[in-house]
DNA sequence: TATGAATGAGGCTTCATTCAT
DNA sequence: GATGAATGAAGCCTCATTCAT
């Protein structure tokens, strides 16, 4: 089958008869980060099955067996995907909302901003992408999402909207009762542009921008 | 890696002893269909990379080179999946929707209780899940799809929305402008499900419900 | 580390762009065959851990793949090679001496015998060798050894013993405690001529016979 | 393949967070006994090819780079320990035999007693156990043992045999002819124990007593 | 046309050996 | 000398594809 391309032609198999030297030193835990981005970008490109950890290991610059010394297996390097890459985010927005003064208003736009400035068009934007082709085929790795990232953002969208509620600034409970409804959007226009995106890119920003609109009006938004 | 359990363990291996008598004979496109039915239970539980043609054999009740008689090889058969299972959904919706007499909410009320019920929870939400994990992989399919269903999908959105502005019915052209944000819920529910149904399911009719609430209020709907 | 060389160099892979092709049919009980005399001569030369079923394949004659058509993995193929080849010989010598007429005497005769026609010099010897080197490696096999091969084979020995001892032909029940004693030579020669045979050949035929001649003589052997 | 587990369970990698300190310091024969010894456990246990270095590193206390400052590489450690082993058994064998002033029957006693307290038990029969596992694949090896150990073990006997024939103790020149009989039951309660002995163990003690008793009528013993 | 045994390239993983610290 | 992280060759096994029947 054809297989896409790998991202850097440049990083090429050396010739033979050079032997490539030991890989300069790192301390482990860059090392570690190395290995993980690499797996990011391979995984992302090729999903689970379909990635060889020889272009991980390649794309890392080490050798195939080092891997092996920073995780067991294909499945545990994928696990430490996620595991990793989703902690920062979630902590960063748990903490910038959990505090958050303003209006409902200025927390939705808020919440829009750490997901176009933290998630879509990064790394992480790959992983989403990862997860929601691999989640089932991967189901404690689904249920640990599940539990660590969704719901947990979830329950900051429905505590928005409960302030809101409280506050009179909107009328509507849909947002409480059903927060995905909130995010779906923003799930979209990571699959978009997975898909679509080298053909027909989808203005996330734009696209965002129009569901908050909609959203503040649908919920029966009212300035206090 | 632990493998996912294939789907019916009364599909086991004869006994031995046993010998399965040929199949009773099916002429070409019973055939054909029967493969493409077992490859679509297959490819969407393991993802392209990870399904095995002897699988989709077994399940087609098929030997295994029998499979390719009728596809050239494993990513032609992806493709006559993805290509021969949208087209019948289409086909209805298009034509269930150029005519439709009534009134912009029950036009969305049409096609939402269309996708309840020829997409959810049926084997199109397999494939439309499948699209979404594989589509990045397989840039001519995402093309075709696009294409051939998104794109119609979308038109008939805008359609909808159109015709509800020029009726007087909605006072909000974000919906011609970014007919997507209709259906994100709707993805959203089946990758929810995939990924999450099997320990948080979502109530799939009573969450689209909750969006066409939010949905014609945001788009500004007075009756008429 | 320096490999024993493979034994039959004139089976060099083939040039490079020969493919060599398709084995000759054959039906599924000659096939087994010879990949069970093929893993024989490996295993017996590299014991289990150092065989290559690459090797082993290439002596049988069939691809590797075509190995896990016949045995699920490598040590399956032990197994088989164990159960294959004991049974025949165990079988024989059961019912040779079941129904056995003669004397003590000519009875341990036949059984040196039957060792030496059918054991000592056949790839039996090998597999016995073996089952020696990597018994204690896996237990399971070993107890089947012990349960088919060793026990039976030491309950021939006693029931021998014990005719005797009924007869009047031998004083001495040492046989009937410790039936190992009589055929510890037989093993020992297996075990010499694996390890020192090349260059310090033991003429297992005189040896087991003036085993003989000691054993009558500790036994009490009197004529009757 | 399910592995052996390791003989020491006690011997975990260290807890998380505690770090071993670095071993007290020891002279380099010291620390070439700490790896021959831990050598000896894994090969007995594994045989050649599937012990692994890092295990007998561990297993000694030292790390695996270690190793190789005092053995070449996998096979001379090996070597090493054959040639190390041996050589203090041989050597007390040795000078206890050449020097034995008592009869033959004594002397016989001594040898099983040497047998039954230096090598039945010890890390030593481990060692032969190896030897017989290994020996046709270490040509060099075998010859090595068979010219060191075996040879002289076998004059030993021959030895005994002659001055009882020549004291007149015995009668049957067929120890001389074939000292490999006397030694026989040994080497099976080795091999025996060593696949049997966890649910059949053999008595070695009284078997060899047997062996003793059946021998001596055998050779023609008698009083003088 | 259908079959399914056979093929062999290719992937994951192990582990003997090296080498910078 | 000692260390142990890094290396990469090599082995087991899988599975898409072929082909003789």
């Amino acid at each position: 089958m054809a297989r896409l391309p790998d991202q850097d032609p440049q990083l090429q198999p050396p010739a033979p008869g050079t032997r490539r030297r030991r890989a300069a030193p790192m301390d482990k835990a860059e090392r570690r980060r190395a290995i993980l981005a690499a797996a990011l970008t391979v995984f992302a490109r090729h999903g689970f099955a379909g990635a060889r950890l020889d272009d991980v290991a390649r794309q890392a610059g080490v050798a195939k067996g080092t891997l092996y010394l920073y995780f067991a297996d294909k499945e545990a390097l994928f696990r430490g995907l996620v595991e990793q890459n989703f902690a920062p985010v979630l902590a960063d927005a748990d903490a910038a909302i959990a505090v958050f003064p303003g209006s409902t208003r200025d927390l939705i736009d808020l919440v829009i901003a750490i997901l176009s400035q933290r998630v879509i068009g990064t790394p992480a934007e790959a992983l989403v992408r990862l997860m929601i082709a691999e989640g089932s085929r991967f189901p404690e790795l689904a249920a640990f999402y599940h539990r660590e990232v969704v719901s947990r953002a979830l329950g900051i969208v429905r505590a928005i909207a409960q302030r809101g509620l409280d506050r009179g600034e909107i009328t509507s409970d849909i947002a409480v009762r059903f927060p995905q409804l909130m995010i779906s959007p923003a799930v979209v226009a990571v699959v978009w542009n997975g898909m679509f995106g080298s053909f027909d890119p989808l203005d996330v920003r734009a696209f965002l921008s129009a569901h908050r609109d909609l959203l503040l009006r649908g919920l029966g938004w009212r300035d206090t």
